[in-house]
DNA sequence: TCTAAAAAGCCACATAAAGTCACATTAAAG
DNA sequence: CTTTAATGTGACTTTATGTGGCTTTTTAGA
């Protein structure tokens, strides 16, 4: 008795795949009358060739898509005018440092189109974009990478920084506290963007209006003055918009370009 | 007794392929009465030619779709193969290196559904690939990112190479020599390559079949031994591969170790 | 929140289909 | 009539799949 043939069905997994977001192994196992192991067995073995990813139950597609990444950003337009507003101070022939965050993300595809720069950055997502560009000069401050900021944090990254001079340092924070001081997660981060600061002449914090309502547990300890905070839109009645007000210059992003 | 063409029948074979995107040994045995193994010699034939690729259980067309990321990848499938024989040279609770390069991206992708390890890399996509499993230790070795291979180069990753001791490093190349020899594009490339395996207290290479006919201008200067080259097939007439299987223990991706 | 049943996963083993290789056979070519 | 290329055959190896026992995860109910 012949045999059907297995990549037959490792391709309709594939493309079902494609249609639905997901799949299940006993769906699989019915649908091609095979036992669930041997389902199993197809997705462990495209699970390894990265063309799924396996859950209990079943598989799912992998959400490397830029469009996903991008579709789970919160407030993407505001933070997509910040970008604008923060990629019109940088002049070609400069050399910026940009922070890791979906803010500092949308400063870096403000720049995508432009020349003539050097970028220093510590996210990966950053990196990878400008590089493709193949006319910024971009510089990947190296070290142990945080997964959910997909960026690198740490003693190498610190010693790394501290090699570097800047023109202008575009940063992100965590969140904004009641006497308008910046503040972050961790301990490390922190120190991390007070020293990205500390390598350039002039530092911008990016921060968009939902941080004015966030509280994160460490104050960002930055010696030199903030240049401005760019940012969308105001709250009203936070205190924490009124201090920021106070200690520092406000941009303010124009929302549509 | 006259005999059939075989021409023919590789032809009704291939048109067969281009309607159905896959035949099966056994339907085609029967269809031609002839016996399997003349079918598996006449696909093995063609497979040879580039028309096609043989599967167990038959053959299937190539120009399918390969996916999106590695669809402009050269040999991918032996790539694939050489990482998942990379990959079980890994075991866990290891602090591995893996360089840039496609075939290094093979190994990673085969990682991607391990746990308790601590990769450092200079890869751009390899550090996004594992950092985004959450479970393996990821390490990025910054430095000026060389926008063709998505990956660090320079002063500061030759810094940050030599900051670390890890268990295996695996390695690209660019080519390999008529002497054998391992050999990059750039005398900067071949010099980090070098300090990785340095690095390391085993080095393997990794280097599919197209690196034998490959001529770089500059040899990888590797102080300590090699472990293994770690390649998919041996093309027979090439200088390298005799040379190369001199100076190398040799292991084929695919076969037992 | 805890617990037990159900579902899913994992592993080792069994088996049949598929593959490989050496050698025999046969048709075509010289 | 020999030589050669293609094909078939049979022994053996490898691969794919299924099965059953066991563990882990999920779900539902108390």
């Amino acid at each position: 008795m012949s045999r059907p043939l297995a990549v037959d069905r490792h391709g309709q997994i594939l493309q079902t795949l494609e249609a639905q977001g997901s799949v299940s192994v006993s769906d699989l196992a019915e649908r091609f009358n095979v036992s669930m192991e041997t389902i199993r067995r197809d997705l462990k073995l495209l699970a390894e060739e990265g063309r799924l990813v396996t859950v209990h139950g079943g598989a799912h597609r992998l959400s490397n898509e830029p469009s996903l990444s991008r579709r789970t950003i919160e407030n993407a337009e505001g933070k997509a005018a910040i970008g604008r507003a923060a990629a019109e101070l940088v002049d070609d022939g400069m050399a910026i440092l940009i922070d890791s965050g979906s803010t500092t993300l949308a400063l870096a595809q403000a720049l995508t189109n432009r020349g003539d720069l050097t970028v220093l950055t510590n996210s990966l997502p950053i990196g990878l974009l400008l590089a493709r560009t193949k006319t910024i000069k971009t510089v990947l401050l190296g070290g142990e990478i945080e997964p959910n900021d997909e960026a690198a944090f740490g003693l190498d990254t610190l010693e790394l920084i501290a090699k570097y001079r800047v023109d202008l340092a575009f940063i992100g924070a965590g969140g904004i506290s009641e006497t308008g001081e910046f503040t972050d997660y961790t301990r490390l981060a922190a120190e991390q963007r007070a020293r990205m600061a500390a390598a350039a002449k002039a530092t911008y914090v990016l921060a968009d209006y939902t941080k004015f309502s966030k509280r994160t547990p460490v104050p960002i300890p930055i010696a030199s003055s903030i240049a401005a905070l760019i940012t969308d839109q105001l709250p009203k009645g936070e205190p924490a918009t009124e201090a920021a007000a106070r200690l520092w210059p406000i941009r303010l992003a124009g929302s549509k370009p």
